[in-house]
DNA sequence: CTTTGAAACTAACAAGTGTTAGTCAATTAA
DNA sequence: TTAATTGACTAACACTTGTTAGTTTCAAAG
């Protein structure tokens, strides 16, 4: 895996946006093109495939979001503490990579086998690591002893899905979003519980 | 709009199996005729189109959840009970038609345009309720005063996506998971709040 | 200048797409 | 028994798909 080259980043991005509305299948590589306002051939003088530009597009986010929770998990602080540092590590990166966070979501299926499988991997650390802090934090009578699964797709769900919404409604400030989000998921949104 | 034959219902429910797996854009109409050992063409006997196809498989289930918290917020109960319900009602559909529930998120901007519409306008009603009750939860003093917006994605997020994993992680009963979820939606995970 | 390299282009391909037309066998209605 | 309907079929259509081959343009390096 050698260095992307500017060009390279340009398609990933303009490919992000598409994929992002339509889904990764049902954008051609001439609608990538002819967003670039070149030809579909022209492409193929900087990345080798389709697969090729999603994986573009993913790996490094995916990379990312690895490295963030590796880090998170190793610090010496407390589970609240580090909870609320993979929320903030969420928000940083949606609002980074707005676009390529859908395909995250729903086109990784279209990755080649072996990129796909690269993917997946990173994927169940990062939900396993997860789930070992929730564990913890349930053993130290910290976290309510909810089913340990569910806590964790219950946060997920909503931090992987915070490109859908964030921008659109109400402009709340990046803090505010991280304040009152951390809020709603870790202490809940109803009073005296 | 006339009766749903028997056939069309099982062509609704092969396609929304297949749209879960690959998305509308990546599944053929050879794909969903192989599914059922008949031709692509002889879908055409039952459907009119792909776009058809769709529709099949998200309006029926879209008018479910409009009627569904059109109900719910027409009681007279306190608003704690409605987010109770809504909460199960969710669970229940989902129980149901997890398959289509993954269109529901990811396939819907693929209908043809007048069921499109039909489709965003039950969406946003159903968002606008839900956020009428968010807020009037919060002017009784029932909901902590955090951004509404930020609490209807919140709930919603967690809910829309619970196709994906209800059935993969620790089979827990539908009751466990009803109990489980809305304590941690409503209530939150972290103790002494 | 000349050469080289990158990056665009045109043209074309084989395969797959949604869809239509026309046919035929079997079940149902008269 | 006959007529009509249903729902499968084959064959084909026009179009789009990802991708390759070969060519051209043009700025930088020698």
């Amino acid at each position: 895996m050698t260095e992307r080259s500017d060009r390279q980043n340009e398609i990933a991005s303009v490919a992000a946006r598409l994929f992002r509305q339509k889904g990764y299948a049902a954008v051609s590589m001439r609608d990538i093109a002819a967003s670039m306002h070149i030809k579909a051939a022209s492409l193929y003088n900087h990345i080798t495939s389709k697969q090729d530009v999603l994986a573009l597009v993913l790996m490094d986010l995916a990379a990312s979001f690895t490295q963030g929770i590796t880090t998170i998990d190793a610090a010496d602080i407390a589970v609240s503490e580090k909870l609320s540092r993979i929320i903030k590590l969420h928000i940083d990166l949606t609002i980074q990579n707005p676009h390529a966070m859908a395909s995250l979501n729903n086109d990784w299926m279209h990755l080649a086998p072996e990129a796909l499988e690269r993917f997946t991997e990173q994927r169940d650390f990062y939900e396993e690591t997860l789930r070992r802090i929730i564990r913890s934090g349930i053993e130290e009578r910290i976290i309510h002893p909810l089913n340990e699964d569910l806590i964790v797709f219950s946060l997920l769900s909503t931090l992987r899905t915070l490109y859908l919404w964030y921008g659109r409604k109400s402009n709340l400030s990046e803090q505010k979003l991280r304040v009152d989000l951390t809020a709603a998921l870790l202490n809940g949104i109803v009073k005296n519980s």
